[in-house]
DNA sequence: CGGAATCCTCTTCGATACTG
DNA sequence: CAGTATCGAAGAGGATTCCG
């Protein structure tokens, strides 16, 4: 057995030796949105193989930074969920995410990603969006992407994304993959999108408009980063 | 060639095909120490091969976070450097890296890591210190881990960690890599290791060991992760 | 000597098939 | 549904060689 390791005496590569195998934080993602079956999570790792999960989520259990528990009777299943040192892994994936959010921008690198889940969206509004803006802002907001749905409740400055349909929303916006690829990388101005119906949007589009400036620090900048 | 890429549209997923690489992240550790040749990279990623190393550096090379340039005359040697995008890593680096002080610490993982650089240690400490506590110090300490060097001046509630030895040290302490891992995984207090000599201070015993209190909150910290 | 290419072995990954 | 078993493909790592 005797794991792969860096055998080096820094912080760095030894977090690295733990989260820095393929598809482990990718594991800490799904996890962080709540606790999971393993089918829940083959299904938001597409690609894994059975094989691998199972290992990765053992490594992580030994690590203590998951945990394997049975559901009591009604819903008789086995979730994997966070511990508290899993949860701390919070500030990692944040700040990863955001890196991941300004280069993969200022690069136009959308290759060819073929796999989308609403989650992994609300997760990443959960730390992309501005305070500022989102205090002059309120109402819930449902976002339908393919035939995948969440929503935002934007109140008192903070915003609060979930997974699926919202119970009464004040604006609806729906669109496709293709054209939430256009919004988030900034390829096509938004007006155009809402004008070529690209976008539908039910409900006001000055309203939908602000709430997309709340995600768009991020967007700017990037022109930063030029050398 | 095609690298491979977990293919989601996920800001998370994406800069992981990017950094997610084995060695990728320490070699931006590496250089964010400063521009460096091809074989001092070498020499802080012990285990690397060459093959590999040179493949990493063509791929960070590619999406512009790090810059191959060669020196003036005078020393006519090529280095490798970090741009503007790679720099903008230092967060997550930083992240990573504290993440890792306290899970290792909470776990007493020391496992058996043969290497260590006192560069290394520059690095950590830089995001690891109290503030609160560095503003009530301030003087040059050089600290000797077997046979590498490095110093820290504390002023104005900032340190400066750099490798080397210091022009004018106020404290001096050495210590052999068992006694700086014993140190830092906090597995015999300081007091003991001093007392039996496996620490030796030239200077004032009372200010080394406040020098030593700026790096104890991550040593604290960690029993915050109790569930 | 610094840096890169080649060759070879070993481990890990990924996809599918199979089992309780 | 929740994994285990299997196997070909890709990647890692070490040594050696080649080029300047």
């Amino acid at each position: 057995m005797s794991k792969r390791s860096y055998r080096q005496f820094c912080s760095l590569a030894m977090a690295l030796d733990i989260i820095g195998e393929r598809w482990t934080l990718l594991i800490v993602r799904e996890l962080i949105e709540g606790p999971k079956r393993f089918t829940d999570l083959i299904d938001g790792l597409p690609g894994i193989g059975t094989n691998l999960l199972s290992k990765r989520l053992k490594e992580m259990e030994s690590y203590d930074f998951i945990a394997h528990r049975r559901l009591p009777p009604p819903a008789a299943s086995a979730v994997y969920e966070l511990t508290a040192v899993g949860r701390s892994l919070e500030p990692v994936v944040s700040a990863i995410g955001q890196w991941g959010a300004t280069v993969i921008l200022s690069q136009r690198v959308s290759s060819e990603t073929k796999y989308f889940r609403v989650g992994w969206a609300t997760l990443a509004m959960r730390y992309m969006y501005n305070e500022e803006l989102a205090s002059q802002l309120s109402g819930t907001y449902e976002i339908k992407v393919d035939d995948e749905v969440m929503h935002v409740i934007v109140k008192d400055g903070k915003i609060d994304p979930r997974f699926g349909p919202a119970e009464s929303a004040d604006i609806r916006v729906s669109m496709n993959l293709d054209t939430y690829k256009s919004l988030l990388l900034a390829t096509t101005p938004v007006e155009e999108l809402i004008k070529k119906g690209n976008i539908v949007i039910e409900g006001s589009i000055e309203e939908a408009l602000k709430f997309y400036q709340l995600f768009m620090p991020a967007i700017e900048s990037h022109f930063d980063l030029k050398d």
